[in-house]
DNA sequence: GGAAGAAGTGAACCATCATTCAGACTTTCC
DNA sequence: GGAAAGTCTGAATGATGGTTCACTTCTTCC
């Protein structure tokens, strides 16, 4: 016979899809995709590893929503500072410490999308995603260089300097650990960035030697 | 009895070590840690599986091996660059560019020993590896504050940030492939790493070429 | 209530490699 | 020449981990 599913039904559904990818998000952010296998995530989420295709149809399927997701909301979040009010100096600024706090703050989610090793479809997501990024500084980078706010450069290699400089100090974090640390290198990552992209030297803020 | 190895044997056995090697890196640089299987190594080498494991106890050992050899090469190449003749800014100038044109001229080698997917023995020595670089980098920056060249500032960041740009640059080359653009990109690149350290922007006349 | 369809389970299956090892072949030394 | 020691081979072994599937459990609908 038919079997036509009830609203509510369809809503349970959803919501356990929902819930194994939430839940495969924070295991990949905890021990890396290469350690994220299907049973890992199925445990963490409390169903069993075969259920999993009930969802997706392969692992690397699940891992690229994974990965849009988490990805798609930091350019979301970014894009809405770099878009926002103030001029594009500001708005640089303010960008750059938006995107590497949060990295910072999530450092294991931060470093499953810009540099974990993680299974080719998923690499591909990731040139995606740091293409936006880039494209998203670059914009006001540009933006910068029409105001005469900043000197003529390629915005394009500035944007990727932003996005792989912010990407290396997380990577090995300088030993930041504290907030008082993780503030100052807030502020002197700020100061390269604003250096990089040629913006006049701001008021001198605390420089920790190196 | 006792058997002593000829010294002609013993070459034939470095020879070989040393062949494997070789080969081994260009497997590498051709297709990625991931896909340079022991038999995909072993048949480049002209040897059987098995016999990887006389020169190396493990995938691994040789893997870092390989990543040792192409990796401290280049600190050399760029120690040597930014510790040599010239002012500070102008060695920082020539160290990028060097760096960036021997990744972009090999960057199947490049990209294997910045970015690509590894197992995790070759993910340690690349956090030395960049360690290194970064120290390099540091030094100069360094000195170049310390003679009034540069503006103060965390020259730990700015390393990591002259590191992460050339690596973000290599991973997607924005369409660089001609002799041309590849050298307008180095030159755009040397700048954006000039400003990035707070070199003054008209000060250099040409670069040396590499 | 019960038949039919769908979702959930988890042990079995299978593909992929790194690694081993018994035997073939080579070199040393008497 | 030949025995001992070493090197080389490549198929067998073993571990890992994604995927499947026969079966159980739950939902729908009459």
């Amino acid at each position: 016979m038919a079997y036509r599913k009830t609203p509510a039904e369809i809503r349970r559904l959803q919501a356990a899809r929902e819930h194994l990818v939430v839940c495969a998000t924070q295991v990949v952010a905890e021990v890396g995709w290469s350690q994220a296998s299907v049973t890992a995530v199925a445990d963490a989420a409390g169903i069993a590893a075969g259920s999993v295709y009930q969802h997706f149809p392969s692992k690397a399927a699940l891992a690229v929503e994974v990965f849009r997701r988490a990805a798609g909301h930091e350019v979301d979040v970014l894009g809405e500072v770099l878009r926002g009010p103030g001029s594009p100096v500001e708005r640089l600024s303010r960008g750059v410490r938006v995107f590497a706090r949060r990295a910072l703050e999530n450092r294991g989610l931060a470093y499953a999308l810009l540099a974990a090793p993680a299974e080719p479809a998923v690499g591909a997501e990731r040139l995606d995603f740091r293409r936006r990024y880039r494209a998203l500084f670059a914009e006001v980078v540009d933006e910068g260089m029409a105001q005469g706010l900043l000197p003529a450069q390629n915005a394009g290699i500035t944007a990727a300097a932003l996005t792989g400089a912010i990407g290396e100090i997380l990577v090995d974090p300088l030993g930041a650990s504290d907030d008082h640390s993780t503030e100052a290198l807030l502020t002197d990552l700020t100061a390269t960035a604003l250096r990089c992209a040629g913006a006049p030297p701001a008021e001198p803020g605390p420089t920790t030697p190196t």
